[in-house]
DNA sequence: CGTCAGATTGACAGTGCTCAAGTCCAGTGG
DNA sequence: CCACTGGACTTGAGCACTGTCAATCTGACG
């Protein structure tokens, strides 16, 4: 794939350059002026798209980069011991990928495409560099990590005093916000990942993710058909997740 | 008081010196040089010590300053709408608490002392702009953020896939490894936490925490006397801990 | 020595897991 | 175009783990 190729790169580059992302305002170059998020752009690698299925990256493989999800979605999957696998995060476009691989210099879980999805690969040695000179981009570095550490909290909190029925009505209610934020519909959405990784995520075997669905739907909090989910009581399902007297 | 506290100071300032702490090795600047570490000690603000029970800083109060455990330990404690508290992470010597409050500019949780305690704080606006000039102190920065993301990580999956036996033995190896990789003994040590305290951690009632470490005691895993804990089988513990065939 | 919070122990019940069928759906090949 | 097939999903029945409630015990401290 020789020179040929460079035009159409070139156009494909410019196609995705950060300053016509849509998602500018979401991502890690958001704080940055016009002539700063230039350099950001330089040091980006564009990438296929992955295939539903493809893995971006796989558990204990060396940490070279991070990733903004441009379109798509993706799971991350941690195989520890002897143990069952635990899916730790799913991640929607303008999300982050792989920062929890910086410290160990590897990544602590493989990364899966749950539908076609562009990534940004953004090489984390020159992102360094580039913090250097750019306060806003390590601020914005600083904060999308730390943001990341308060969502797991959330997480534990969901984990060790949540209900089944309250780890879903939160669930749904997550997506349907963080849909709203990008722009989407957040009463209307397809869910890219099975049931089966519903229930990993949120520590449920299938079958009670099942139940609750059909439960909810029958109290009109949500239609679901497959992975067609339509919110019908927003409030409602916030308050569910919210509940006093939990267990 | 006035200056006759100068002396006094100075000299509390000295014996608290980044590079005369026997946990420079494992604190924040790690990997500075000399030269650096002087600089790095500079911004630090050295602290009244907290006695148990106090607070180091409240949820939802402005986000100032990350802060460095020398001694004693901390839990924090995070109350969200209508629900009980969640605590959210034990805090030991050279630990580095607060960093989930920068995104939010606000503190996401009540951070209080288990014990006697002392912290180093570090204003997070001097910290940000030093690591401009030290490329070593925002790796290391980066590295300890990353760090508790994994930790977190690992701490979702004990909670969704681990059965109350497995929780209370990862978190006994989990504290003897602290301890070890501080100098303490792993194998006998004091809990500075209440059972109230670990059970809220892991996600279980009281009274089970104080069943199963009855248990523990009866099949001779450790040897427990109130917070007075011994370790009679760490290999054995570390299995239990990552049992086969989860709940 | 009394007090009170923290810890232990016991009985019981509920949530959610396991095991087991059965249904739905998308993709495949005739 | 349609039957086929395998995976994903749903539904049902039983039971185990662990939470709740309640009573008792222990130990630190005044």
């Amino acid at each position: 794939m020789p020179d040929t190729l460079t035009g159409r790169r070139r156009s494909l580059l410019h196609e995705t350059r950060c300053q016509t992302c849509s998602l500018s305002s979401l991502c890690l170059p958001l704080a940055l002026e016009v002539q700063d998020m230039d350099q950001f752009d330089a040091i980006i690698r564009r990438r296929a798209p992955l295939k539903k299925g493809e893995t971006l990256f796989r558990q204990d493989s060396p940490f070279t980069s991070v990733f903004a999800v441009r379109s798509g979605s993706l799971k991350q999957v941690t195989t520890e011991g002897s143990g069952e696998d635990q899916l730790t995060n799913f991640y929607l476009p303008s999300e982050l990928v792989g920062l929890d691989g910086i410290d160990e210099a590897r990544y602590p879980g493989t990364v899966v495409a749950l539908e076609t999805t562009t990534v940004c690969e953004i090489p984390f040695d020159r992102l360094d560099s580039l913090s250097e000179s750019l306060p806003e981009l390590r601020t914005q570095l600083y904060r999308s990590m730390s943001k990341e550490l308060r969502d797991d909290r959330r997480m534990m909190r969901l984990l060790s005093r949540k209900t089944a029925d309250q780890r879903l009505a939160s669930f749904f209610a997550g997506l349907s916000d963080r849909f709203r934020r990008r722009g989407y519909s957040p009463y209307s959405f397809r869910l890219s990942m099975s049931r089966a990784d519903i229930g990993n995520y949120l520590g449920l075997a299938v079958e009670t993710v099942s139940r609750i669905l059909g439960r909810f739907q029958s109290q009109g909090l949500v239609a679901v058909s497959g992975r067609e989910v339509h919110i019908l009581d927003l409030e409602a399902l916030t308050q569910v997740a919210e509940e006093e007297g939990a267990k």
